[in-house]
DNA sequence: ATCGGGATCTTCT
DNA sequence: GAAGATCCCGATC
């Protein structure tokens, strides 16, 4: 469940290719559940960073939990752009937070990825900010520090098309995903009785209160 | 391990 | 003008 990479089988960079939008599953909750477990690839200038997905949280088209449910607006237009886009926002002015846009065009809905437990790029990350392995990625604004990404990848494509390889994408699994585990969402006031947050059981880089965690 | 307060600033009411 | 999809640190159990 929580086994950390072992020094003799590194992952092999090379096989973690493009999710095309065709193997995202079209339904926001469905496409929640379906990343737990697949990668988050950020190709930089300081190497290439990735992580296992291990938290995410639906937020539907009618949910008024969501930055979209009173339609679009300046900060939440990416979150209308169909399934397979970034949506990145500023959390509390200061945290950029990550999203994965999840209906077709027109339509706001996203997931927010919480948690990665990181399989490449820890030696980048820790140098700007030491910390203990499993603590990188766990919690949204520390996920999007840890793969540097920013307001600049607002809207971008994470789909391939053709034989394009975006700097920032979806990937497969790396190994087996373990048991997920479903329970409210955290953080907000609005629909707060929903089970819309999706987790690894028993990954350690999971966020949260343990007793949402089981 | 869990809880609570302060920081910080953009967005929308 | 208030609230907010958070984080960090210190206090307490």
């Amino acid at each position: 469940m929580d086994q950390p990479l072992a020094p003799h089988c590194a992952l092999d960079l090379s096989e973690l290719r493009p999710l095309s939008r065709a193997e995202l599953p079209a339904d926001t909750v469905e496409l929640s559940r379906f990343l737990i477990g697949r990668t988050l690839v950020h190709r930089t200038a300081q190497g290439t960073l990735a992580g296992r997905i291990v938290e995410t949280e639906a937020y539907l088209p009618d949910d008024a939990a969501s930055h979209a449910f009173r339609g679009p607006t300046k900060r939440n237009g990416s979150m209308f752009l169909r399934r397979g886009h970034a949506y990145v926002y500023i959390s509390y002015g200061v945290w950029p937070c990550m999203n994965v846009s999840s209906d077709e065009a027109g339509t706001g809905a996203a997931v927010l990825l919480r948690a990665l437990e990181i399989v490449s790029g820890a030696e980048t990350m820790l140098a700007e900010k030491p910390a203990p392995l499993r603590d990188l990625a766990r919690g949204p604004g520390r996920l999007a520090r840890a793969m540097r990404i920013t307001l600049g990848d607002d809207g971008l494509d994470l789909c391939a098309t053709g034989d394009a390889v975006p700097p920032l994408f979806l990937a497969g699994a790396i190994r087996q995903i373990g048991e997920i585990g479903a329970s409210v969402r955290i953080g907000i006031t609005k629909e707060a009785d929903r089970l819309l947050r999706f987790f690894e059981r028993g990954n350690s880089a999971v966020s949260g209160p343990g007793r949402l965690n089981r």
